[in-house]
DNA sequence: GGGCAAATCCAAAGCGCTTTGATTGCCGCG
DNA sequence: CGCGGCAATCAAAGCGCTTTGGATTTGCCC
């Protein structure tokens, strides 16, 4: 069943269909009941493709995921961002155009989506220091938003979360505990907000006078593994730390399972606060808060983008949408005094 | 830049470089020579809403989430799944469209993406018991892909690991072991795969003669929280159990905060045996294989699904393509013999 | 009852590509 | 020299929708 079809059927030209199915004033309020009456009877849907080459939008916004050689990385965080996003995508009518692309190919991706016109607008997630991909979006006029940011932050719409200001109240938490032997247990600092996360840390070390022990500072893609051999080699080496400051719940998963091993309590024996992207099967919430942590919903994060890239959309001469989110410090059972 | 004026600057027809681009053999080698020269230095791609539009096709292809009340249950199987089968679109050329709509709505999402045009094909995850939407693809005449299955499995194409026989095995060892209050944590038993798993754990146990015990069967989304929250319970009531079968890696860390809060070591005083889908954040095999596990890649899974749908839609008229992967048990340190 | 504006509806022209069905040029052969 | 046949190219017709620019009808006022 196409247009036509259905005009014939209601002896009405595709045209008056067609305004009538859009919400155009100029029909008659009878005529276009029965438009959409006829029009439901038969699940009729205006192809999209014919709409798409007619209009010369697609209502289609595009997600390119880089797959590094151990693609692993962004995983556990895009899923749930791609959730969030996702929801109100089919609220507003948009469609979600995923892409998995080799690292070294993103830049001809986004130049094809572009070139082919199949998106209105795409989401840039976890920039790196200086990241290329800014440049080529506005070069290719192409609407972005990117959740966090790099460089110097103007001249794009970006939201992102105080990851500075998060991990210095974490790390300053566990200063007040006594703690002095800190472990920073972070993601891989080609991204921007691990940048952040380490400079939080050092700030809050440094106005202690406390000293940043270089042989507990680790990074790497946020696995549980990463936690659990990071945290296992510092546990049993000189000097280990008191205290984990963690990127991610699922780092300090593994680190909960080095100290078990160990017979270490957390909370009592060891201390850890990581940041909690409020993962929906890893609530930190069941049973008490496990850890201490410094809290943000990715879900929610992924929903506010999708708005804000919409309305860039329907905007696109309007100024820069930056918003910066800040980030919840929950006590749980993982922190205590550091043991003397 | 689109085709026309490609053509134009080249002294060409639209219709030639049109065949030259599409690889057609009526066309003089240097002629499409020149014409890909050209199109690469103009960075040229055929606007995809007007190739769709001619051709018919989109190439394209759907994944329809249903967002639960507790959507949650999905994420961490769905990402992997998702990253695997979009190695394979992306190769194939094809893109991957995202629908993430409520439960209730996932069967006008069906209808809307096929009167729309939308997509070639689409995947179908998670089956549930009888599940509505094998009938409804059938009706719409939509290629599909079922990742797991359902029913009597026939006249339609599936891809489903040997859940059955993958959890009578791992059923079988803790028996072996000497266990008898073995407690099942299972992902929610609307869907065929929990079905078919706790089937697998009932017969090893029928097999020995050794009672299913009632308050040791629990079932919901496999979150950690469940996972902590059900062990927590079991361990804590009366007649506790000593060896534990999970359908997840994530249940399974539940499982070990519960075990590790009550002083119990895995593999000593519990035994645990998991479903390792082989998250990429979640590798078991780090510091050696940490669960007893069942263990099928979802992102193999993913990859091999993106392969048979793009069959599938490439040759409308094959008959069913069915293959049933069977699991691997590996041994890692959360089983031993059971306590006396 | 004529005239004008508003209310409805419609014919036809794209959107940028693919594809069908010529057309042109060139060669070899009788 | 003419014609069949092949290689190479092209003109034009869609694909199914939206949208521009009328055309027609209706309603109202004087």
């Amino acid at each position: 069943m196409n247009l036509k079809e259905l005009a014939e059927s209601l002896n009405l030209s595709p045209t008056t269909v067609s305004r009538a199915l859009n919400g155009f004033p100029e029909v008659r309020a009878e005529t276009r009941a029965r438009v959409l009456a006829a029009a439901k009877a038969a699940h009729y849907a205006p192809d999209s493709r014919a709409r798409r080459l007619a209009t010369g939008r697609t209502m289609t916004i595009g997600h390119v995921i880089p797959l590094t050689g151990r693609a692993e990385m962004v995983n556990p965080i895009f899923a749930d961002f791609l959730v969030g996003a996702g929801e109100i995508y089919g609220r507003e009518g948009y469609d979600l155009l995923l892409s998995m692309v080799p690292e070294h190919e993103t830049e001809s991706a986004f130049r094809q989506l572009a070139a082919k016109g199949a998106v209105d607008g795409v989401m840039v997630q976890a920039p790196q220091k200086d990241d290329a991909r800014i440049a080529l979006l506005q070069e290719l006029r192409l609407p972005f938003l990117v959740h966090g940011r790099t460089g110097d932050a103007t001249g794009y719409s970006w939201l992102d979360v105080a990851n500075v200001r998060a991990f210095r109240r974490a790390a300053d938490l566990l200063l007040d505990l006594g703690h002095r032997r800190i472990a920073l247990l972070n993601g891989q600092e080609g991204f921007d907000f691990a940048l952040r996360r380490r400079r939080g840390f050092e700030e809050a070390m440094a106005a202690r006078g406390v000293p940043v022990l270089p042989h507990l500072l680790a990074s790497d893609a946020m696995t549980e593994g990463f936690g659990y051999l990071s945290a296992s080699a510092m546990l049993d080496g000189p000097q280990p730390p008191t205290a984990f400051l963690a990127s991610s719940v699922i780092i300090a998963i593994g680190i909960r399972r080095a100290a078990g091993e160990r017979g270490l309590r957390m909370g009592r024996d060891v201390s850890v606060i990581c940041h909690d992207d409020v993962l929906s099967y890893l609530n930190n919430d069941i049973g008490g808060p496990a850890f201490t942590a410094t809290r943000s919903s990715i879900r929610a994060a992924g929903r506010r983008c999708a708005e804000i890239l919409i309305d860039l959309i329907r905007n696109p001469d309007g100024p820069p949408i930056q918003e910066l989110w800040d980030v919840d410090l929950t006590l749980g059972h993982s922190t205590g005094p550091c043991p003397a």
